[in-house]
DNA sequence: GGACTACTAGACTACCCAGTCTACTTGCTG
DNA sequence: CAGCAAGTAGACTGGGTAGTCTAGTAGTCC
């Protein structure tokens, strides 16, 4: 009508964006209709991309395991390592975008338990995986205490957001990134962890 | 009809349990129909207590803040009350009831801003201020080394309940209550605030 | 007995939604 | 030009829901 070059080869993509937003925003229970006007798209168009709402629900939550996925970098001391990783997870994670994809997906659980359990797995629990072999490297070397890595990643990650998380997602809270708490974090990791205290 | 002696004084209480479980089984999404039926209730006897859905989900949400709201027993040393607190912490977070409370409260904040805001401090957030109370009192005490009480607080209950809440919440475990684990929190985090190591 | 209170069963209104179907328009391609 | 691929607008089905209303039942108090 008015906009004439339009780009016909990614309608999918602005669905996929408009679902991922509209969900974020509004729920699961969000109509197709609202998603489809989001995606200025008509609404036979969605069911064009994908068989059914729960499909496309699906994908938008596969899209957004990546928004609370981080990967740490081993140059530096672990000081400075852990403080970047931590900088960067609250970031994501806090973010209002990390935030609402943990909160549908905590809500829509019980309704898609096998989609809840690979966002589990291939978001936190990856990250906490990757944490926990940083650590256990750490340990090798001498640089911290030897416990069970695991343990040690799962302190360290709940340290950094559990709080905050749970401020964000029931006090709907924005301001969380005060950049001085990830340092606090560190040195309180560090106190429990590094060498030095007592190893049996 | 068949059961003649009815006890009907408490026919608000059953509805509020009956609501309870129901919001907490099905999520607010479940039908007036569905809750009065549970409560053994016609649906306009519900409309008799209750003026709206709305009205009756707030007065569960208030009820079930006391499912996450633990009160702590400064007696003993503190790694023993530090056990005794977290023990019973993860029991009533972690349980099937306490998560439900969560994830529902959680997912529905959005819509009902004020109440959440409402659980949160009432709930996680008095239960820090008493556990940070207790520290601040160690740490005057010179058990604990000088920090704010309240990132402790915040700390130790992170590390107590941060990836086994994420976990029931999100991949539906159920198997949460491992025993050792408080203890292995309790130490962990009194070689990070005990005193001995560094106080300038 | 009469009035009152609490509850019940069920009809009814006024919505909203997922998903299907049909008839139509564009634009590209051979 | 013919045919195809993609999208559009809108009607339609079938189902569900919050909340209202009405007529009736049962117990309780005076």
């Amino acid at each position: 009508m008015t906009a004439v070059l339009e780009v016909p080869q990614d309608t999918r993509q602005r669905l996929l964006e408009a679902a991922c937003e509209a969900f974020r925003e509004e729920g699961y229970q969000v109509s197709i209709d609202r998603i489809a006007a989001r995606a200025q798209v008509a609404r036979q168009t969605v069911y064009n991309h994908f068989p059914s709402k729960d499909a496309l629900f699906a994908e938008v939550v596969q899209h957004a395991i990546q928004s609370v996925l981080v990967t740490l970098d081993g140059d530096g001391d672990i000081r400075t390592t852990l403080l970047a990783f931590g900088h960067a997870y609250r970031e994501k994670v806090l973010s209002p975008e990390g935030l609402a994809t943990l909160r549908i997906v905590m809500a829509e659980a019980p309704r898609f338990p096998e989609l809840a359990k690979q966002f589990f797995r291939q978001g936190p629990l990856t990250t906490r995986k990757r944490l926990a072999a940083y650590i256990e490297r750490a340990m090798a070397a001498g640089i911290l205490r030897k416990d069970a890595p695991d343990f040690a990643a799962e302190m360290f990650t709940a340290m950094l957001l559990d709080f905050d998380r749970q401020r964000g997602l029931i006090d709907l809270q924005t301001d969380l990134l005060k950049p001085a708490k990830t340092a606090q974090v560190v040195d309180c990791f560090l106190r429990a962890f590094a060498v030095g205290k007592d190893m049996p």
